[in-house]
DNA sequence: TGTACATCAGTGAACGCGCGTTCACTGATGTAC
DNA sequence: TGTACATCAGTGAACGCGCGTTCACTGATGTAC
């Protein structure tokens, strides 16, 4: 996992060393869990000495922030994709369930994400943070809300359907993880058609659902 | 906030202290963070000195689970309260808000609770855990949903209905903190007005609800 | 009722540890002339 | 094209800190006789 053996061949410069701690960290999150994720440990795993960060985060703070915003972007991308692959009303599905599988696959770096978040009091979620081509997850969501029949003049209506859409993702993705809901899985013939029907049963959609 | 102070008048025997430990260590979940939780900062809290929890928990990893086991329980005092002061439909989205409503309140508290429950990968529903009296939390939504129209033989699918209502109340408490919501709140006539919206929104209602 | 003694529940000092951060330094790089 | 030099991006040792846990201890309590 460490990248430390390589540091013998590696040059004094190192070339990025930001991108590097970037990646260092996600791996080392991944492998040891959020608590384990110290500025020293990040190092490390880059095969760099404690204080190199110092030259490219003001503090351990900031070096979680660019963390946790990679995070982000990262989940905005499964987004993106999961809504390419799709059409029609599956889309709003497919949103959903590719964030809850993101959150199953990065568990840490998801906690990590609304750690920053809940430091902000915000999600990353204003128009200044959004990639200005597209936008950013938040958004993405209230979109194809109203792609799919939401009256986009009806802000305030707008807005909460796509709060509760948010909500139900996050709600379900951190609940997903549990081990008492294997058999509810199994029952329903494996995790996807559990997703979907737990989605199903919160009607999300904007209008002309099917109740439960 | 320390009881500290109180030292000099205090017997060499504390006579509860695993009790003022517990409560010690709710006092700084509240005035500091869950980050501040440490065994010794709860043991000084308490005005004893570091070694003494060890005669009342094996380790901090006891001490924490005995903190997000009273935190389960108040959590479902809280529940137990909002039901029993409402009546018919209304019972449901009451559950809910009070649980939101307990999150807001108690938000280090609420965190140590699913730190404690992610790590056993189960919420504290099992039958063995309960309180043979009131059964807990996550049966309390199971058995209301019944109360309102869930079929009861249908387990599949009342459990699907239960997972969905406690995604929405975990997705909602931990969204309705943030700072970007506040205009929505006020421009809905308040907090309450505010969740109200969203849980109509999600539809957990067993049959006959309003879609949107 | 008094006394000996085992047990219980504290104390306080000490342990080793990993942490975030700072500092004087040095090697590599790039630019001005 | 070569050289002087400023700047950049590393090093490694050190700082003080709070942590979880252990240990030998001691004061208080309760029980047997």
């Amino acid at each position: 996992m460490s990248e430390a053996k390589s540091a013998e061949s590696r040059p004094y410069h190192h070339g990025d060393l930001r991108r590097a701690l970037v990646d260092a960290a996600r791996r080392l999150l991944e492998a040891e869990g959020p608590s384990a994720l110290s500025l020293r440990a990040v190092a490390r795993e880059a095969g760099v000495s404690p204080a190199a960060p110092y030259h490219h985060f003001k503090d351990k703070a900031e070096l979680l922030d660019a963390v946790a915003h990679e995070g982000w972007e990262m989940l905005q991308l499964a987004m993106l994709d999961a809504k390419a692959r799709t059409q029609g009303r599956e889309q709003l599905t497919a949103l959903g369930i590719s964030y809850v599988c993101f959150a199953r696959d990065n568990p840490a770096l998801y906690r990590v994400m609304y750690d920053a978040a809940r430091d902000k009091e915000a999600l990353p979620m204003d128009v200044e943070d959004a990639n200005p081509e597209n936008g950013n997850a938040y958004c993405m969501v209230r979109d194809t809300l109203i792609e799919h029949g939401a009256d986009p003049s009806a802000e305030t209506h707008l807005e909460l359907a796509t709060v509760a859409a948010w909500c139900a993702a996050h709600g379900l993705a951190e609940m997903a993880g549990f081990k008492q809901f294997e058999h509810l899985k199994a029952e329903l013939g494996g995790e996807r058609q559990f997703l979907d029907a737990v989605f199903n049963h919160m009607g999300l959609f904007p209008k002309d659902h099917d109740g439960c």
